[in-house]
DNA sequence: TTGAAAGCGCTAACAT
DNA sequence: ATGTTAGCGCTTTCAA
């Protein structure tokens, strides 16, 4: 006979978190009359040295509720689906005794069976931070409009965690999964299960531009026209000699900003010398350190702008330092639109990235993928951000 | 013969989130080799009126396996397991299949099975904001350490979906729960469904204060103690009239910090008149008002200590177009450590958190609890929160 | 309208 | 060291 301690092995054992959120309704059952099962009770012994005699606690069961009212447990089930052709008497009796017997279905047990957990797969870089929580906000409440579960695991911008999860959401039984690629993701391997077994992928935000095959349904940002929007605007408010904050060139994000920028000083008859284009990791510090670098030219410029809001709160204070006023001597726009560009002084402009709208139409392309198996990947979507023009390149 | 479009019942179906986070490893399994199933293929029109058949895609399981190395699926399971009485050659056999055969174990089936799904709930008011991406971060990274699966839920502040995540979780086989209230939350019998089933709670930040019975362990932050060491510190730095700014004082958190500027007052020899005390529901908005009502007073503060970083910013903006000073003129506290309270001008001292411990201790506890069922509910963890003095109010 | 029976994929007790 | 058997809790044919 096995021991108390015996824990059963885990090298199978996997961690994930799991957001979830509900919508739609199902009464919640409600109080008492526990049935115990024949299963053996546990006994353990305090911290404090008392022995205290378990009762397992059981959960009621379809088994235990279709006994007590002398049914099967296809027509409980039935009556608890709200199938059509179970009498309203018998459906009444099972949702009553279900209430009084607290009874919870077991999800896993369904999922199991029907063959389809009913749930989707997210995986984002990270869970902190703005974007990604507000782009998962989004994802939840689409997904609990049409009914539908949503995993969602981040990779630390790992690819190696990336893969895992990949892996754990696959065994996880997911319908379709959501990706937000790692920023060192170059290998794709990992994606291969995933279309092996026939689950639909949709990416958002980063994506694979050179990604063969028909997995490439996916959801981003023109990144592109948000630049070119800040840059216009930079233009239409008298600024001439407009700098720019870039990310990586290798990032796409940063690569399209970059040429938003350059088309929009063409279209507005701007030089758009190379002194002006500082390229860096793009944080506060070194925003700092690009703007002491802009400001140390022959020609200054009179406007920047940041492909990342941290950056341009570093400027600003550099800025500041040196005594130029903003927007009268030099104007800055950010992108992101993060919370913090509302509370500095001036407030920040920048560009936003319509997180909650990603998620929900990430959600819906997954959804379209779902419903029609097999054909072809939808074209990408590509939304429209939108400049939020503040006090910080308000000068007419 | 059922049609083709025959989807299920949706009546049971729940909505949620899951957030998985990686950590031990297993080796990925990885490539080719399909075993076609004996189930029925299904045949679907793409939009574009195609006709495509869809080869229904197979996931390869323990029983495959099996059947492929003429083992049972007992020592296959074992096998990959990493049981000890396997034979190494058998483990390697099959180890090799199954990468070959890119199995991926269904951990739905396993939970189901060992009636343990090793997962542990999360339930927090959003995910979105600062301080619960933080926290549920700290318990992904913990959970993970620890070999544990993670769900969390968002009660967005609602009662009632805070009672339906209550209901997703058990049903999901929770093992343990972690719950940070929703600030509506008055009546807890949604509770009583997770004691009946045994399954260990663990309150964190938000909790129950008059809430009976077994189920009080819980991690919180020491209010009274952030409070008390930004108040002291302001006494220290020679401010004399120090102001409060609260929110509604039902929340425990924020009579605590109330308590806290009182009682440092009180220990600094400093006078406590109500008119210094604004109460609201804080944020910069009502930090504005607040600091012009302050300033109205016929003897203004020169310190303001809030309970909440949004509405130091408010109060900062107020003070700075009244022309005072910051800190020379007055000084600002703030309370959260919110990532703008380094980024404004000046940048603000506030009490930090310990979100991340905060999720760790949470998850240490409910393993404690999880390891000893049946003992007593462990006493609070209060945790002690650490004042980060910046600009805002140094000025010795 | 209801019941009987089978089985989702996995694991574990009990053989051998 | 491996196989046999049974069953987790649910859903779903198929039959009555």
């Amino acid at each position: 006979m096995p021991g108390l301690a015996e824990l059963p092995d885990r090298t199978w054992q996997q961690c994930q978190i799991v957001l979830m959120f509900t919508a739609c309704a199902r009464p919640a059952p409600c109080l008492l009359l526990p049935i115990f099962s024949a299963r053996p009770t546990r006994a353990s012994t305090a911290s404090t040295g008392f022995l205290i005699r378990m009762k397992a606690p059981h959960r009621t069961s379809i088994t235990d509720l279709a006994r007590a009212l002398n049914l099967s447990p296809s027509t409980v089930s039935r009556a608890l689906t709200g199938h059509p052709q179970v009498s309203e008497a018998t459906k009444q009796r099972v949702r009553e005794l279900a209430e009084q017997l607290h009874f919870q279905p077991n999800q896993l047990a369904a999922a199991l069976r029907r063959g389809r957990s009913n749930t989707i797969g997210v995986l984002v870089p990270y869970i902190t931070g703005h974007f990604f929580p507000e782009v998962v906000n989004g994802i939840a409440i689409e997904a609990s409009r049409t009914g539908h579960n949503v995993m969602i695991c981040q990779s630390n911008e790992d690819v190696r965690q990336e893969q895992r999860n990949i892996e754990l959401l696959m065994n996880a039984q997911v319908e379709g999964i959501l990706v937000s690629l790692a920023s060192t993701t170059q290998d794709f391997s990992h994606f291969d299960a995933v279309r092996r077994a026939g689950t639909p992928l949709v990416f958002f935000d980063r994506i694979v531009e050179d990604m063969a095959g028909p997995y490439t349904s996916a959801v981003v940002l023109d990144d592109h026209a948000g630049a070119y929007a800040a840059v216009a605007h930079l233009a239409g408010q008298g600024y001439r000699r407009i700098a720019h904050f870039s990310g990586p060139l290798h990032l796409n994000i940063h690569r399209n900003r970059h040429q938003g920028y350059l088309d929009a000083l063409r279209d507005h008859g701007l030089s758009a010398p190379e002194e002006l284009v500082f390229v860096a990791d793009l944080n506060q510090e070194t925003g700092t350190l690009g703007m002491r670098q802009l400001l140390q030219l022959a020609e200054p410029p009179d406007a920047v702008f940041s492909s990342n809001d941290l950056a341009a709160v570093g400027a600003m204070q550099v800025l500041k330092a040196h005594g130029r006023r903003i927007p009268a001597d030099v104007a800055v726009v950010g992108f992101s639109n993060e919370a913090f560009t509302a509370l500095t002084e001036p407030t920040i402009s920048s560009v936003d990235q319509r997180c909650h709208l990603m998620g929900l139409t990430a959600v819906q392309q997954l959804l379209r993928l779902l419903e029609a198996p097999g054909s072809a990947p939808l074209p990408p979507v590509v939304l429209t951000p939108e400049l939020l023009v503040r006090a910080s390149s308000q000068r007419l």
